[in-house]
RNA sequence: GCCGGCGUAGCUCAGUCGGUAGAGCAACGCAUUCGUAAUGCGUGGGUCGGGGGUUCGAAUCCCUCCGCCGGCACCA
């Protein structure tokens, strides 16, 4: 029998007898051997005390290598669930994935964990660690696994082998010292001291078993795990940051929105939040004109019948609010389609006036699950830049096509250049026919194809009747949202009755395109809140330039200054408060207003202003006309 | 909706063992006119999230409802 093994420089040696990754990572440098995590072999991560039986080319994984993050993290995971059965006998085991950052692990218990707990259990970790207990891989028989995990009551373990592992198949077990083990895929560390001591417990939570609502409630545990002190210390500091951008936060520090019990997620947005809002939706009005829609509006409530035909209330009243008068029902919009749609019923319409576009700032609202409100990001009323484009089934492509250009357009003037595109297909509950499904589906890939555009799918996420394109873009602690989306439906307009007049006189009914790029007002003016930290570019800031004179002598000459910035066009305030200026850069800059005019007698008298910019310490002096001038070219919106 | 945590002045937060609520900032008043990130002194401000209970007495203990936070589930 002989091995041949290829190292990555090229260099091959023959092994008379399956050699493991540590063995060999041994045969070069025993410090190479202390630094390894696993082997890869043949591009497949493998354990490093698993003996190689074929010839191979293999690579030993060093921990500083971006691969061995998730095996150290999965390797907490693990650390993790034998630190809880020790200490917390009768907790069952269930799964413990790595994630982007650290791990968690689910376990089955009645009690659930308190932060004392997580305490103790971190200590009990740092044992495990500390005893170096060696970790094994065993192969066991789908039967034999059952019936392990059965005898010592660890039923979810037994229950998941059963339904969700092939019967066939052989399993890995890894076993931790003598007493614990897990059923896993691998692959882990030799053994439990090459974890290191750059882990920590962050959280507990619910959550479902095999993420299923009506099924065991476990409890989590969450913990973020590094390959260095310096490197957890580095993510710790970035958390803290983070924080500091939270678009809740800076709404309250900025004066710009809130929200109360009362109005449980809704906005009362404030005059500076509202400017923003205002900036926002005059650039997004543009957008609209500029790419042929025409702006509407529907109205907020209509009589249930409505929402019957669309389809809305066997397929989402759930999410729906009603009200009710003189004994008729009437339904909150949740969407604009419908009305849309009515709009675009009022008359007859030729296939030569197609595609029509109609354009909304739509208010909506939806009736979402407590536990799902989240700041400006999931609010239960919100304004969609909606739109709903009416066309002949051949136009979908290049009307799909225009948008995502468009789209992008929209996100690079924000400043957001990391878009996730996602393709969302037929959900379970859903309206039409598979063959609509694979015509609607197969048009929006069509379309990304031919936009040159990377993007992942996402089974059962599609709308209720049709499949969507997503925009995702991620706040400042990492969540993606969706903004923008485009959906492809061929099945509300036939169910609200829309119809052209084709070439041959015959009436045809209109598939309908619905779509938004900043998806709802809301969510976009939070993430945009997060993503400049609250220091917004001149051309959103809500506040664009105080001018602050030095001493009250200058009073008269700030207010001509703030008037000549505001005939400008400007959002321009003066600070006339009897403050030193010191007290006036600082609240204006803590306030994150953009650019400053200070004016003391100097500048009365010589009638210039000097300009400090945000977080720029060095000034400059121009005349009040060149000052006015540069700023408004400045503040004009993209 | 589910699991857990939290809710005290406009904001950020303290409040021991159940004994009748406090700080800083902000606000207001007075003084100060000052050149680039906090001028000084003084004053007012609270149904301790709502309701119920235990107790001589509740911010504090118990129940319940509401909201918020983290996660799960949901998310056109």
């Amino acid at each position: 029998m002989s091995i041949q093994i290829t190292f990555p420089d090229g260099r091959r040696k023959t092994y008379d007898t399956p050699p493991t990754g540590l063995a060999i990572a041994q045969s070069i440098s025993p410090s190479l051997a202390k630094k390894a995590v696993v082997v890869k072999v043949d591009g497949e991560l493998w354990d490093l005390t698993r003996p190689i039986e074929r010839s191979a080319s293999i690579e030993i994984v060093t921990r500083d290598a971006p691969e061995a993050l998730q095996v150290i993290r999965h390797d907490a995971a693990h650390v993790l669930a034998q630190a809880v059965q020790e200490l917390y006998p009768g907790t069952q085991i269930t799964f413990g994935p790595a994630t982007e950052d650290g791990f968690y692990y689910d376990f089955a218990r009645a009690e659930p964990f308190t932060q004392a707990d997580l305490e103790k259990i971190e200590q009990r970790m740092r044992e495990i660690v500390a005893r170096d207990l060696p970790i094994k891989r065993e192969i066991w028989s789908h039967e034999e696994a059952v019936k392990f995990f059965e005898r010592c009551g660890e039923t979810f373990k037994a229950e998941w082998i059963r339904e969700g592992l092939k019967p066939d198949e052989p399993l890995s077990i890894y076993r931790q010292g003598d007493q614990w083990l897990d059923l896993c895929l691998g692959p882990h560390l030799p053994s439990t001291g090459r974890l290191g001591t750059a882990f920590k417990l962050t959280k507990v939570s619910g959550a479902y078993w095999r993420g299923d609502a009506s099924k065991a409630q476990l409890q989590r545990i969450y913990g973020l795990a590094f390959a260095t002190e310096d490197a957890l210390k580095a993510h710790l500091k970035m958390l803290e940051e983070a924080e500091k951008r939270d678009h809740r936060r800076l709404g309250r520090q900025l004066d710009l929105f809130h929200m109360q019990e009362e109005a449980p997620g809704m906005v009362f947005w404030h005059p500076k939040g509202w400017t923003l809002w205002q900036a926002v939706e005059q650039y997004v009005r543009r957008v609209y004109r500029a790419s042929g829609y025409q702006e509407v509006r529907a109205p907020l409530i209509a009589d249930v019948s409505l929402w019957k035909k669309s389809g809305h209330w066997d397929n989402y009243k759930e999410n729906m609010f009603f009200t009710e008068s003189e004994k008729r029902i009437y339904a909150v919009k949740p969407m604009n389609c419908p009305g849309h749609v009515q709009i675009y019923n009022a008359g007859l319409h030729s296939y030569r006036d197609l595609p029509i576009r109609y354009a909304e700032f739509g208010s909506c609202h939806r009736n979402e699950p407590s536990g799902a409100l989240h700041g400006l990001m999931r609010v239960r009323a919100f304004t969609q830049d909606d739109g709903h484009i009416f066309c002949m089934p051949q136009q979908i492509e290049s009307e799909v096509t225009a948008f995502h250009r468009q789209a992008m357009k929209v996100y690079a003037d924000f400043g957001f250049t990391e878009v996730a595109v996602k393709l969302a297909l037929r959900p379970d509950q859903r309206l039409g026919t598979d063959e609509v499904w694979d015509r609607s589906e197969e048009a929006l890939r069509a379309a990304l194809r031919s936009a040159g555009v990377a993007w992942t799918e996402l089974p059962g996420e599609g709308a209720f009747y049709g499949p969507k394109i997503e925009y995702h873009l991620k706040d400042s602690i990492g969540r993606s949202w969706q903004l923008g989306t485009m959906q492809v439906d061929f099945s509300m307009p036939e169910r609200l009755g829309a119809e052209y007049v084709d070439e041959h006189s015959q009436r045809q009914v209109p598939v309908m395109l619905h779509r938004a790029i900043v998806g709802s007002m809301e969510r976009f003016i939070g993430i945009l809140i997060e993503h400049y930290a609250g220091a917004l570019p001149l051309w959103l800031a809500p506040v664009q330039v105080v001018v602050a004179p030095i001493v009250s002598d200058a009073d008269a000459y700030a207010s001509e200054v703030t008037q000549a910035l505001c005939a400008a066009g400007l959002r321009a305030q003066a600070d006339l408060r009897n403050e030193k200026i010191n007290y006036k850069v600082r609240e204006h800059s803590l306030l994150k207003v953009p650019a400053l005019a200070v004016v003391g007698r100097k500048e009365a008298e010589t009638r210039t202003v000097t300009l400090r910019r945000l977080g720029v310490e060095k000034q400059e002096t121009l005349a009040l006309a060149a000052a006015v001038e540069r700023l408004a070219a400045e503040a004009a919106a993209p």
